[in-house]
DNA sequence: ATTAAAGCCGACCATAATGGTCGGTTTTAA
DNA sequence: TTAAAACCGACCATTATGGTCGGCTTTAAT
């Protein structure tokens, strides 16, 4: 029941291209970030990467290149780079809606109830909050 | 971000032993409930050892022994049966209280706010639910 | 007294996930 | 032409997960 540092590093790096979002530098190179934040730089790439390929952020190459956000920070719930970088974000299998799984228990199951609410807490959370709340106190908004 | 199954097996014990609670033979052994719950033997019994050194349950053994619950069902919360079992309970680290444990970060970072309400709502949702509140239709009560 | 059922306990183990590193290629601004 | 940067796939050590196994101890029943 923890969050993987994947996670963690990921919503770092949103956040920081968030503080970068209105401004003319609004581009950010992985050196940069991974500096600034003290994330290994090899690791990082990756996780953008997988930012970059659920259309999170997008990227400039060359020299000068960097990633940006492709969208406004208060328009990116927190909820939508979670399930990029978290393997998964369903408390138990049984919640899944795929076609393999089935759950024999299913009719009878007493348990299932739980892992819903917590699922449905979680859900409520995550997308109740945007980058922009994150943006300390000089961009405006709560948390 | 996910419940491990030995939470899950671990849960679906501990309700098993809610169900016999209130009858005579309130004790059940481990062949019982694996047998019942469909949960390997061998792996059940290091999980009820856990609950048992955490004080949820209680064992008699040698011949027609077995395990039951040391208190009513209604007493226990599902928070509690899953800090036991689960590794973590904090979705992240910098949320504990370790003296170990020191965030550099700490002052200034954006995130932890977001594992923060995580961790609020996951607390509110298990401390509001009660093994009781799981015991099927006859059993009275709601979920 | 013996036996069978049950808890108790520590060792072991295969697989997968995690968190990360490395070396090389391609693109682009200066 | 060069340096900076994205892109990409392979590799890797450590840990967590989910589980198995064998042997010991306790106790009810015969």
């Amino acid at each position: 029941m923890k969050i993987s540092k994947k996670t963690q590093y990921g919503l770092r790096a949103m956040v920081y291209l968030a503080s970068a979002f209105g401004s003319d530098s609004k581009i950010c190179s992985l050196k940069q970030i991974s500096k600034e934040e003290n994330i290994s730089f090899d690791y990082l790439e990756k996780i953008v990467s997988d930012l970059e390929k659920n259309g999170l952020v997008a990227s400039k190459r060359g020299s000068k290149g960097g990633y940006f956000l492709v969208r406004s920070p208060e328009k990116i719930k927190i909820g939508e780079i979670m399930r990029v970088l978290e393997k998964t974000m369903l408390p138990v299998e049984c919640l899944g809606k795929e076609k393999e799984y089935k759950c024999p228990r299913e009719k009878t199951c007493k348990t299932i109830g739980v892992w819903k609410k917590i699922q449905e807490s979680l859900d409520d959370t995550l997308s109740s909050i945007t980058l922009a709340d994150l943006l300390g106190p000089n961009k405006k908004k709560k948390l």
